[in-house]
DNA sequence: CGACGAATTGAGTTCACTCAACTGGGGTGG
DNA sequence: CCACCCCAGTTGAGTGAACTCAATTCGTCG
């Protein structure tokens, strides 16, 4: 690993905390790497052997049975991925493909389990990062089993606006029919709830999303903090 | 707290690995105490100051929005639950209630997050412990996305025999609306499953369920370790 | 015995899926 | 440079899954 490159990622949110020892056990075989999009990280299944960071880019985590497949969850920096089956030493739950090109740091799984195990602030930096985690997919959940797909989809429009600076307007930035996956519906549901939408005033070009009406589309979506906010 | 129950609780998986003087911290606060079925313990929306663990009976936890409620997952010993809102400070997104009686160990929440960062042995195994909340969450929106309602009862029956000695005649430990609701389906939606499941020879007698031809069962459920397996 | 809540059954409707055909770029190669 | 293809996305039609509302049965407890 290069000097800059690991000036940088000593700063990153899980390595900060640790003690100067602990940090060279984690990065003698760590790696910071590029992928192009359509990469394979991991399958569902495979044993842990690294923990992975996103520095840049657009993780999405997958999941199938049977001839089915759905998205999780799509993970973007600094946020890691399939960190507790790293920590319990376990199998992958879900398959990791890059979205769009991404740097990612990669740390091998056994050095970390043996550091949690000496080094606290590295412990809590795992915990917190997996107790985001666990919170996130429990919001998942709740919007799966609480929510029809239009409110979904509603909830999602509401959140990227929010999250791309509330100007009403912005781009979906990944595919439709991931968008579809990741809102649990079939691409051609998320078509017509698109279609749907013109009548909350919300207009779609492409990939382009304008929300005319915001009163309207709030109405409909009804986010809820202990749903849609990350930290709350 | 009295010495026998001292005794009892610093075996619990998530004190073992404990400093003694972190012990010491944690068990300042904390007690033990019983609960009758029906009891709110924490209400979603709540600032997180008490971590529960259950040790003996059992919890639903759920949560709602707008008009809608649904249950999350049921929790029996040794788990803990709401873990992830005390690691992080923040608010319950979920409701705890006893679904039968139950004895509880609360531990005040301040002390945790403090002990995490000294004791390493401790914040491993609240790291550990949420992993595994985790990777059941993870699995649980598996379930609700790949499979539908009459797959996730197959397999709810299929696990519930597994975890009751695999003797394919069995008793569902809760009123069946709760069964709906963490199936991810209306009370009668329920009861029709349950009718159609009468074709692969299963019967059902007010809460008995007896499986008479489990092949069939299991051909139907096809449960997948990555989906149904506790600890994988 | 009556009362209450849980569970089932019935009927109708909505939601969301599948299968299929069609549209509209973007890219490739003749 | 244009024709063609390919894939994402849309649109249409039909089906099935699962919900709501309502009525009925069942079991338990006072």
């Amino acid at each position: 690993m290069r000097a800059e490159e690991r000036e940088e990622i000593v700063r990153h949110p899980l390595l900060a905390a640790c003690q100067a020892e602990t940090l060279d056990l984690l990065l003698q075989g760590a790696f910071v790497q590029r992928f192009p999009a359509h990469t394979q990280l991991t399958r569902e299944g495979e044993k842990a052997d690294f923990l992975y960071a996103v520095l840049s880019g657009a993780i999405e985590l997958a999941a199938s049975w049977l001839d089915r497949e759905t998205t999780i969850a799509v993970i973007g920096p600094p946020h890691t991925f399939i960190v507790a089956a790293v920590a319990l030493d376990r199998l992958y739950l879900q398959s990791a493909r890059v979205l769009e090109p991404s740097r990612i740091l990669m740390l091998p799984a056994a050095p970390i389990r043996k550091a949690m195990r000496t080094d606290a602030g590295f412990a809590t930096a795992i915990a917190e990062e997996m107790a985001n985690a666990y919170r996130n997919v429990a919001q998942e959940l709740k919007n799966q089993k609480l929510r029809t797909s239009l409110e979904r989809l509603a909830n999602w429009l509401v959140h990227r606006d929010k999250e791309t600076g509330g100007g009403h307007r912005f781009i979906i930035p990944f595919e439709k029919k991931i968008l579809a996956a990741r809102l649990g519906m079939a691409p051609e549901a998320l078509s017509r709830a698109f279609a749907t939408l013109v009548k909350y005033d919300v207009r779609i070009d492409g990939a382009t999303v304008v929300v005319k009406d915001w009163a309207a589309l709030e109405k409909l979506a009804h986010p809820d903090p202990l749903i849609d906010d990350e930290t709350i």
